[in-house]
DNA sequence: TTGTACGCGTTATCAG
DNA sequence: CTGATAACGCGTACAA
């Protein structure tokens, strides 16, 4: 049914070596032949065979992608898809599949069997917790991994935003603002970015020699829901600023601030995390850290196509951090007028 | 490096064949000979190469699950999570790979790549706008197909939620209470389940002879946001009841509605969709319509197995509807204390 | 029950 | 610049 490279070699009066040179743009081909066979293959409709390719080159230009099967939980977190639409648009950039793998327990297909099996070239690992124990089999058995996000195992190749610097920064510019009982609502404890962005805000809060304040901390899960009982949980111990791990809490904490009759930022100024599209449209608009999921997944593709083309089991892990952005609105209580970016 | 069949041939002493037989799980092999082919395949560690499998066999095990990249906008719709979660674990069941493609412009990986190339066996599509254009490649081209949700094209395969019925039935429920001004937060007309779930709710209307009034339908985009929206602008329209097309959307109208001091189910029943777990943690409890997206995933891989096994260009399209329960609550006004079922 | 031999559609090596 | 020819690893008639 479908032709093969012999078919085209044989209806375009050439060899199938000249033929598969011409598909793979081999510059080792006169341009009337290459003209010519391109033209058969146009007619023919050819595709090259992917098993056929797989098995002699020993590649598959199949990427994994193993995404937390909690996602189920992140309900309200957009991150994971964007990641996700990332990487996607930057596998097919670089003419790559993407394969995905929800780490389950108990699955027989996971990431190690995959690449066992050779059915992918190498791995897309992000993580939904710290320290996942799905990772330590791909970390032996020295396979082409990138991890996304913080994680806990040293030797791993990884990508990541800035989490604590940009944490750090934000609460920072609160105290700037003359804010002193800054709260925070974080992510929950088993998120890797959790540890990493509590770890800014007390590192913040040190370096203006105030002392932390475990009642200031309420540990949501991503929610504007859970945003809203931090919120109010918070309002107990008298903040006068609430800095939330996400905008979907950041929002929630501002509807249940209303409710209450607080007025942000006059009594409580208020920062998120992430930039939805909503955080601009909020009133008052929300001041937030900017991350880019997307060049993150772009980042990750390319240092795992870099491994793959060049393997060394000794070479040592890399690591890429990507900047963020904060973006001072008007609920954090700059005086500011207009919104400004104040790069990391 | 990775051991082959013919090594583990040499090894254990017999011929590729024998090894293939007992990789494959064929009958006619002496239990002698398998037991000690076994013990060498786990000593070597073994596992077929995945390229030769396909071009020796002309499949893959890959299933291609198309989404909708516009998957980004259904911000806090966690059906297509839960949708896509279930095709990993019912793909994992049936000893399958799942490729993720998510649908977008431009793209060169499309489905129908996928298939041309010999990547994959079937197509699962989970359509997000009714008509999708990416679907006619695939029906003209004759391939393993199967989506998910309503779909315009008549020729489809499909596995669908009963949405008009249900739909139907839970507006129908709330007449029956006595409610005769119900209103209806939809879906973005470009989502196809609006569109059924619509007439579902017009349907009930008909069947109990009130006049349709497009002043009582506000819409939505499955978010919680434009749940409180659709509240707010519905209530110059004094409904008593409100059916939301998912439960998102539900629990941002009871926000509202509260917040303008409206008592539900007192002044205003409220019915949403989709069952999540917070339904039933709402004050009042949510009456909401369960349907079971894994059941979706599980019912399309099957189908799809079944339509790669048994080719048939002639066969009629095959389509199962999956029913869906009506789960009564206090939030519609029921007069029943505890909570109850109501099957379809 | 077991083994032989060939084919699947490419890529890659080596001559020419 | 072009063409034979040999892998690549497995499935599968066919033969024994």
């Amino acid at each position: 049914m479908a032709s093969t490279l012999g078919r085209i070699a044989d209806l375009s009066g050439v060899s199938k070596s000249t033929v598969s040179r011409v598909v793979n743009g081999d510059t080792r081909v006169s341009p009337d032949t290459r003209k010519h066979v391109l033209a058969v293959i146009t007619a023919e409709g050819y595709r090259p065979n992917f098993s056929a390719r797989g098995l002699a080159s020993g590649r598959t230009n199949i990427l994994a992608a193993v995404m937390p099967a909690a996602m189920t939980n992140l309900a309200s977190d957009p991150y994971f898809r964007q990641l996700l639409l990332g990487l996607a648009r930057s596998a097919d950039t670089h003419d790559q599949f993407l394969m995905l793998s929800l780490a389950q327990p108990g699955f027989k297909h996971t990431p190690e069997e995959a690449i066992r099996q050779g059915v992918v070239d190498g791995v897309i690992f992000s993580i939904a917790t710290f320290d996942d124990p799905q990772l330590e089999p791909l970390i032996e058995g020295d396979i082409p991994l990138v991890c996304i996000g913080p994680v806990a195992d040293r030797r791993v190749n990884r990508v990541d935003a800035d989490n604590r610097g940009s944490s750090k920064q934000a609460v920072t510019h609160l105290l700037r603002l003359g804010r002193r009982r800054v709260a925070h609502i974080s992510g929950p404890s088993y998120s890797p970015v959790t540890a990493d962005r509590l770890a800014g805000y007390r590192a913040a809060l040190e370096a203006w020699g105030i002392t932390y304040d475990p009642a200031l901390v309420f540990e949501g899960d991503f929610t504007e829901r859970s945003g809203r009982s931090g919120a109010r949980a918070l309002l107990r111990h008298n903040p006068d600023a609430i800095f939330a791990t996400n905008d979907a809490m950041a929002s929630g904490a501002l509807t249940e601030l209303i409710s209450h009759g607080v007025s942000v930022p006059d009594d409580v100024a208020l920062v998120g995390f992430d930039d939805l599209e909503f955080a601009a449209e909020m009133d008052p608009p929300l001041t937030t850290i900017r991350q880019d999921p997307a060049a993150l997944a772009e980042t990750a593709v390319e240092l795992l196509l870099d491994l793959i083309a060049e393997p060394d089991p000794n070479a040592p892990p890399r690591r890429v951090v990507l900047p963020t952005e904060l973006i001072v609105r008007a609920s954090c209580g700059s005086r500011s007028d207009a919104s400004k970016r104040e790069s990391e």
